[in-house]
DNA sequence: CTTTAAAATGTAAACGTTGACATGTAATTT
DNA sequence: AAATTACATGTCAACGTTTACATTTTAAAG
């Protein structure tokens, strides 16, 4: 590999058909494979030539003269999220498995935001659109409309044309309010996400509904809309632990149960005995550090799979992509 | 907006040009904002043509031509780790400030991993390649060698011919080891990431010379090499503890740290009064979940704003980049 | 009403790649 | 030895954009 050209543009295939004295096609038959038509002694030559001039062929010539990319765009609300974050990692490495780059971009759970990345997005011809958290906006419906290749991730679309990858969310609401049922935690709270959120809002039905169909008398002394986020747990936590005194309080997303438990703590409440808190996602940092964490657990190394299952480029099927619905599972820490 | 194509190829200048009865020149004009060569009556032809039809100018067709593209290659080591998540995250987002988009990929600490995705890298053409965590191998120095616009970030270039963007890890260490020496922790170990990541022989240089600096006799009993993860931060606690029982560890990461916290509450000990824990970078959820920590503070979000600075397209300056040193703190947390 | 300058628009080539098709060469069959 | 086949390679157009340059239209000046 010498220094032919050590800092000029790339080399081009007309280079490396230069100088490995062949034709533009047959270099292209090299990089793509298609070496059943073309000797071996010249996919040696080509071979050699391309790597003295560090010859890497173009994705844009690629995507240019093929009309697709090797591209995906995920979106997510919020990348420093540790649930996020492990989707996004395992979902990188799935569709690098299969052939994709993935780029990356935060809405911070903001519509215009994702609005914005859409269209940006457009403009890349990925060879699809991954969203997690979804905020439905007329815009969104819209790309749902024109677009086959839209994944949704963790939070269902808004209409139902788009293929989804996540937990029954309603289901796992009503888990969480059979437990709470269970428990006896007569006087609750929940602090959800906005209700424009699919997921938030199907969690919050499944979650009724459990408390109802117990027979018991329970009674959701506070519901909360949030942001969710840490800082926002804890304020909303010491507004609760002053006012309402609620024997539990269901989290729609772990973080906001940091943020409460940090009130409570603060408060000198004992978990679980004074207050439970159960949470959502059970992230992978709570066997570490919050032991005290009741949550939900969704499996979000399962995710990646799924998702790069359905966007293949070497899937042979042209049917449309089924929805995957991953297993949810309590993870009970009543440890101090 | 109406529905024109609404599943078909997207619409190209050639289309909107068709419709609005103009040239793909004039279109092309309107959409690069060359506006001031346009009548104002055509400009509101083509918008609205464009409107119709859903076009986005394609990336691909741009990048093309103009031998540039807007996407930039960020790889990381694990962007589940909260630290790296959170300078992804502020990266993202001041790339995305100056017209960038970020194709983001996970090297899990493996060298050959790094080298592959190294070379896809190049595929894509990309407007730079970020290295977050770089690892020393004889591919990356060719990459340096060759490419103008590589930016390390965290862990300082093996060759001092690229931008560094990061704290200086060789003072960060020595102020760390400095606390040790005047909080008298003359027993003390250090768990430290593999010796060929520069940060990482930075800072246990920076280490080892303070407390040699200090004069107290301060002896360091165990100095581990260890993956920078909670799991095997957990291992060699708990063999740390049953052999050596130091008064304090220094460990590389907050991730280390935290399972050392682990491994020594299950043995008992309090801390800090049986033991000091030092992480490194102070993760933001430590003041939530890690209240017991002391570590040396890394301004994570300050990153994107410096690397962006560097890459941003407007840039007028030919210049070459220069390194950014931020700067850290100690944060000091005794409670339990 | 010309002439000239200024403004608006059009023409066409180039960017790097691929694949259908055409061409050339060597091996096989008649 | 001619005809046929199989294999190897080459030619060239197309993908969607942008821009230098050419051309047309409009406005200003004479």
């Amino acid at each position: 590999m010498s220094q032919h050209r050590i800092m000029g543009k790339p080399a081009t295939v007309h280079d490396v058909a230069r100088v490995s004295g062949v034709s533009t096609a047959t270099v292209s038959r090299v990089f793509t494979g298609k070496t059943d038509t073309v000797a071996p002694k010249t996919i040696e030559r080509v071979r050699s030539a391309a790597n003295e001039l560090g010859y890497t062929p173009s994705e844009i010539g690629r995507s240019l003269r093929l009309a697709t990319t090797r591209v995906v765009v995920m979106i997510v609300p919020d990348a420093t999220n540790n649930f996020c974050a492990d989707v996004a990692a395992s979902v990188e490495k799935s569709l690098k498995a299969v052939g994709l780059s993935m780029v990356l971009a935060n809405t911070g759970e903001d519509g215009d935001q994702q609005d914005r990345l859409l269209t940006d997005a457009a403009g890349l011809r990925p060879h699809a659109i991954i969203i997690h958290g979804a905020i439905d906006t007329p815009k969104l419906r819209e790309v749902i409309e024109k677009n086959r290749n839209l994944v949704f991730v963790s939070r269902p679309p808004p209409i139902a044309k788009a293929p989804f990858v996540g937990i029954d969310n309603e289901a796992a609401g009503f888990a969480v309010g059979r437990y709470f049922a269970e428990h006896g935690y007569q006087d609750c709270a929940v602090i959800h996400g906005q209700q424009h959120y699919s997921a938030s809002r199907l969690r919050l039905k499944g979650f009724l509904r459990a408390l109802q169909e117990s027979g018991a008398d329970m009674d959701v002394i506070r519901k909360i809309e949030s942001p969710l986020s840490m800082e926002a747990g804890y304020q909303h936590g010491l507004a609760l632990l002053s006012d309402d005194k609620p024997r539990a309080v269901f989290c729609h997303n772990d973080m906001l149960a940091y943020g409460v438990h940090r009130a409570a703590t603060e408060k000198g409440l004992r978990i679980p005995e004074n207050l439970a808190i159960f949470g959502f996602d059970d992230n992978r940092i709570n066997d570490w550090l919050a032991p005290w964490l009741t949550t939900l657990k969704v499996p979000a190394l399962d995710f990646g799979p799924a998702v790069a299952a359905m966007l293949d480029p070497n899937r042979k099927t042209r049917k449309p992509m089924e929805d995957v619905v991953l297993p949810f599972s309590l993870t009970i820490r009543e440890s101090a």
